[in-house]
DNA sequence: TTTCTTTGTGAGACAAATTCATAATAATCA
DNA sequence: TGATTATTATGAATTTGTCTCACAAAGAAA
């Protein structure tokens, strides 16, 4: 049996507009097309969808079978061409994220909460595991949004910057580093450092302090909640490189003083990495601007 | 947009198969037939359906949105082609029922349950308000089967007999007519006579009897159920007259005496009007089969 | 690179759906 | 009941769309 939407559509509006011949109306056909497309459909199945005897064509118990799959699948295709429109029109779409830092979930999650509110079509996610590919996961199309500190120039990649933050040095109160006005590369080579559990290219401490400096810390603790390392930190375990916007957090209200790394203090930028193509779609854009007007508030909420 | 289940075939295809050329294999096409598919469809929905930019061809958001939609309609039309089988090979099928006799209630009802349990995927109905009209309705394909006691040659249509039985006539205990070895036409004269609330036509008091003796009762009194006619009849408020099944009902154990009308008492038979093109469907052949044997049983348990 | 695998494209072949004109059939009405 | 009207069926021609074939293009792998 060779059975195709058209003909659902037809045995519908044949219920619907109680016989062929307006039915055809509906549907923009001829009334011969009709009939020849019923027939071809019932010498397929082999049996009646509808009885001939009456004249205003009804429906057989096949037939009427046939009409209760219509009524229950045909609006599920018309929602599918909705939901199409809605994506062509910039309303809906995919906004799957990867974070290349592993710290920004502190400021991306309240930022998708207001985005969440106003683009309630759009199907937001965070992936997991995709920190350290993420860039050709994005080419890929497998993430749509890469938030990263490393800019590169790559084709049909665009990188939009957030905003600046700082890594700061973070030490219980009393620890001896805290004399100091700041932290320099030297100072960890007989520390425990905590980071976060992933590849020191990735980590701010390394790459713009340590690994130039060729200084590695006695000890490497690896973290993977913020509010651990916090933790970990004010009872005096270790020390640690955190942005600025984590240490200012309120929510992390322990025993600890920060100090800038280097006497003028590092900053660095975070991008917001789309397809070129992405780029300017209202939603995209939207989140953006979110993303570069509100980590700022809570920076400055200290 | 102009989707077709063929399209969603593909789309689940490509995605099972995990490629173009695989799925092409899988649907009995060329790939190249594949390819042009896919390509119309994303050309008439406006948007991309799979991502282009890895090899083996993978969905892009719009595409899978596309694909559970496939897998949640898909077995649905499979479905229906199952029950379109089973109704080829006869095992399944619509029974309606119309009952030209009321009191038939009584006997099909035991005969329904045996049948469900036999041919399950049968719809079963008994159609009520339709027991004037039911022949013509049998022939529009309203109802398929009639219980009648009245065989007509109509074309295209059975009628198979069922059982005989006897309209009897039943009164209370003490009535005076309970003395007579059997009841005639005048002795209605001056009786209530309880009824179905049916055309006389349908009655076999009259039909049977009292249409052609010119004899009305002088009361007629029209009741629902049977069981509320019995009851009616025990206690002395008139007299009436019903199948020997329904007086030998165990049920109604009630205080009455029935006695045969006329001298040799009358005999009716039943039977069932079919389509021809139905009369040999194996359900339907079954269904009459047990209309045949089981009531019989039920009047000789008296 | 080169090679292999996978997908895309154009032209022609083919199949299927549609239309037009008209026949057949049921329903309605006088 | 016969005439009339409304509705569905049919056949042939046409249009439309889908598929195949052969080959080009583009990623992926070696």
């Amino acid at each position: 049996m060779y059975l195709e939407l058209r003909h659902l559509r037809s045995i519908r509006a044949i219920h619907d507009a109680g016989g062929l011949a307006k039915a055809a109306d509906v549907l923009n056909i001829t009334q011969s097309a009709l009939s020849h497309q019923i027939k071809g459909l019932e010498d397929q199945a082999g049996l009646d969808l509808f009885v001939r005897r009456t004249k205003p064509l009804k429906l057989s118990p096949a037939g009427l079978k046939m009409l209760k799959l219509a009524e229950r699948v045909l609006p599920e295709f018309d929602a599918l061409e909705q939901d199409f429109r809605a994506i062509l029109s910039g309303k809906a779409g995919r906004l799957h994220i990867a974070i290349e830092c592993h710290a920004c979930f502190d400021w991306l999650f309240p930022v998708l909460e207001l985005f969440r509110r106003a683009w309630p079509d759009v199907d937001v996610d965070i992936r997991p595991g995709l920190a350290f590919e993420a860039l050709p996961a994005l080419q890929r199309e497998e993430v749509d949004l890469v938030i990263s500190s490393d800019p590169e120039k790559l084709p049909g990649v665009d990188f939009t910057p957030l905003f600046d933050y700082e890594p700061v040095f973070i030490a219980a109160s009393g620890h001896p580093l805290a004399d100091k006005a700041f932290i320099e590369a030297e100072d960890f080579r007989d520390q425990t450092l905590i980071t976060y559990p992933v590849d020191k290219t990735r980590l701010d401490v390394f790459t713009q302090l340590l690994t130039a400096a060729k200084v590695e810390p006695a000890t490497i603790r690896q973290v993977e909640l913020t509010a651990v390392i916090m933790l970990l930190v004010a009872s005096n375990r270790g020390v640690s490189v955190l942005p600025d916007w984590v240490v200012r957090d309120s929510r992390y209200n322990h025993d600890y003083v920060t100090r800038p790394l280097t006497k003028g203090g590092i900053t660095r930028r975070l991008f917001a990495a789309t397809r070129t193509e992405d780029t300017a779609l209202p939603y995209m854009a939207h989140l953006i601007r979110l993303g570069r007007t509100e980590p700022p508030k809570l920076q400055r909420r200290s």
